[in-house]
RNA sequence: GGCCAGUUGGUGAAGUGGUUCAACACACCGCCCUUUCACGGCGGCAUUCACGGGUUCAAAUCCCGUACUGGUCACCA
């Protein structure tokens, strides 16, 4: 009767379970290898909650040379998106994740596109339907809607279960009279689990968890034939023989039930691992990071900004793993590649995503970079973002590499950059075609409107300046002209006896920084002045002077 | 409401039974270095790990309860 009904359903299904089995063998990898997947959804651009869970597969699998594909898990037509697949690959390119199979490059336990995959996960049914452990099930969403309003005011577990499972136990006839007539139907597993039994699972990240047996007859197949989420990835991860599932712990609820389909499947199933979510604050309460109301969910976000994806990644990294951190800070020569990522180091709760720490990760990042790559960025930045400022690095390409480099080839260099954005805000002014063309205003806007300075000091040190002093000549003169103007010589000669001085030296330098910087903060100013040369530094003064008198 | 999980300083977090267990990072403050800022150095910032009880010679670490936070209960993934 069974085996009726399998066809009376399915008769265009010819293949059997063991077709497939045979047509996706076992992995040959060495062991440990891990064999994960990125799964999304063609629902648009990837978001920073999906790239850090796509970050994580593809570092396990790398890093115990195994697999990491891309499947996509489009199964819901309603919430599909053009261009979604192209733009899911672009994204993941473009922070260098190297996927060994997908759409785009193929494999053999393809196809690799959920879509593409129904004949295979009606076979399954088909068989699961001949073995008595699945049926049509003809409820409307009234009745459901009923079944669940009933199950409220009796105060009992809502679902469709035992009992409450109205078309579990419909005889061949009556599915028969009911097909002929036309009704939609969909497909339920005849669960064979008990709610008062409970099951046991080990999640790599979480622990051992424990819930009740799963006793819904949940959906296999929907009205149109294609599956639900839950029984395409247990065909899936199945076929595709994946090791360890690793997505969001808004599924690790739903493991009962993929265990349960693993098992009356005849697989083994996978290792599980639920990756908590990146969270934000609002308010007192904690919620998702949200591709609606967070800028800084999207990869956009951190293009516009230029935070290079590779300063992201280490993020992402400190995330995943705390002691990264520390690891990279002790190992500076060393890359992401080279450390070992822990699912049990990961985090159990929400994530909190921190944009500052972002921020602070990539100022390393920044500061150990060699200049000319910081150039190629920089330029490559702008060149999308301001075209204007472009031309003007790329026409003084050497002036640009010398500016970046000041306090760079050091022990322990500045810092001051957080992303290429940050570029133009800092260095802007020591261009002439930019400092010299802004109103004296808006050129000397860092000073704050402090124009307590006296502009005879940057005129005497012009005419002692000369570009061939060591940075201890330099100091030298501008001691020099300290101490011919009142000033001290050193701090600590000032701060013994204020009264005796107008101020020190670094007042001095103070007065040329604002001059020719305007700003009241800069680099190394021997460096500066030497790269800017003294005609541009004579143009600056009169620059100042208009500053000054106004 | 049922089920599952989490709760460590200003922040993110390490740490799962015992003499450095309260690391580290970010933020903030103080001092030092110093031509400014930064960098760097030193110091400060949880007598205590949500709360209440229990187990133990010994608990942030194990157990129970309470509170709060989050997840989940779709023909969405």
């Amino acid at each position: 009767m069974q085996k009726e009904l399998a066809e009376l359903l399915f008769p265009n299904i010819m293949k059997t379970p063991e077709d497939y089995e045979a047509m996706y063998p076992e992995r040959n990898l060495e062991k440990g290898a891990i064999v994960t997947r990125f799964a999304p959804s063609p629902t648009g651009f990837v978001h920073m909650g999906s790239l850090y869970q796509a970050f994580i597969a593809s570092k396990m699998a790398r890093q115990t040379n195994g697999v990491f594909y891309l499947r996509i898990e489009d199964t819901d037509q309603k919430r599909e998106v053009e261009n979604g697949i192209t733009g899911i690959i672009n994204d993941l390119k473009s922070f260098d994740f190297k996927i060994d199979e997908g759409p785009l490059q193929g494999g053999v336990y393809g196809p690799y596109i959920q879509s593409e995959r129904v004949e295979i996960y009606q076979t399954y049914v088909k068989d699961l339907i001949k073995r008595g452990l699945a049926y049509p099930c003809f409820c409307t969403e009234k009745e459901l809607a009923e079944l669940r309003n009933r199950q409220e005011r009796e105060k009992v577990r809502i679902g469709y279960y035992g009992m409450y499972a109205m078309n579990r136990n419909l005889t061949f006839d009556e599915i028969k009279a009911k097909l002929d007539a036309g009704l939609p139907y969909v497909i339920r597993l005849k669960s064979p689990g008990d709610f008062h039994k409970t099951i046991n699972f080990h999640d790599c990240i979480k622990g051992n968890i424990s819930f009740p047996e799963n006793d819904m007859d949940i959906i296999l197949l929907k009205q149109d034939g294609v599956p639900t989420y839950h029984f395409a990835h247990a065909i899936d991860d199945h076929l595709m023989r994946t090791t360890h599932v690793i997505r969001g712990d808004e599924w690790v609820s739903s493991v009962p039930v993929h265990l349960q389909l693993f098992e009356v499947l005849g697989f083994t199933p996978p290792k599980y691992a639920h990756i908590a979510p990146l969270t934000k604050r609002e308010g007192t309460s904690v919620r998702k990071l949200s591709k609606r109301k967070d800028p800084d969910a999207s990869i956009r976000f951190y293009h516009e900004k230029g935070i290079p994806h590779d300063a992201v990644k280490l993020f992402l990294a400190t995330l995943a793993n705390a002691n990264f951190e520390m690891w990279y800070n002790q190992n500076k020569d060393k890359t992401l590649d080279d450390f070992a990522f822990q699912f049990q180091k990961m985090p159990v709760g929400g994530t909190y995503f921190d944009l500052e720490k972002l921020n602070s990760v990539s100022r390393i990042y920044f500061s150990m970079l060699k200049a000319n790559n910081l150039y190629d960025g920089t330029l490559t930045y702008y060149q999308e973002y301001d075209q204007d400022f472009a031309q003007i690095i790329e026409k003084n390409k050497e002036k640009t590499i010398a500016l970046l480099n000041i306090e760079r080839e050091v022990k322990r260099p500045r810092k001051d950059l957080a992303s290429y954005s940050d570029v133009k805000h800092e260095f802007e002014n020591f261009y002439d075609e930019i400092f010299l063309n802004k109103d004296p205003e808006s050129a000397y806007s860092g000073l704050e409107n402090d124009k307590n300075y006296d502009v005879s000091l940057v005129e005497q040190y012009l005419n002692i300046y000369q570009d061939t002093d060591s940075k201890e000549e330099w100091m030298e003169r501008l001691k020099g002209l300290a101490q011919d103007n009142g000033y001290a010589r050193e701090v600590k000669q000032y701060k013994e006896n204020p009264e005796e001085y107008k101020g020190h030296v670094g007042d001095v330098c103070e007065t040329i920084r604002a001059c020719v910087t305007g700003k009241k903060m800069s680099p190394d100013l021997y460096e500066i002045l030497k790269i800017l040369g003294k005609e541009s530094l004579a143009k600056r003064i009169d620059h100042f002077k208009k500053y000054l008198e106004d």
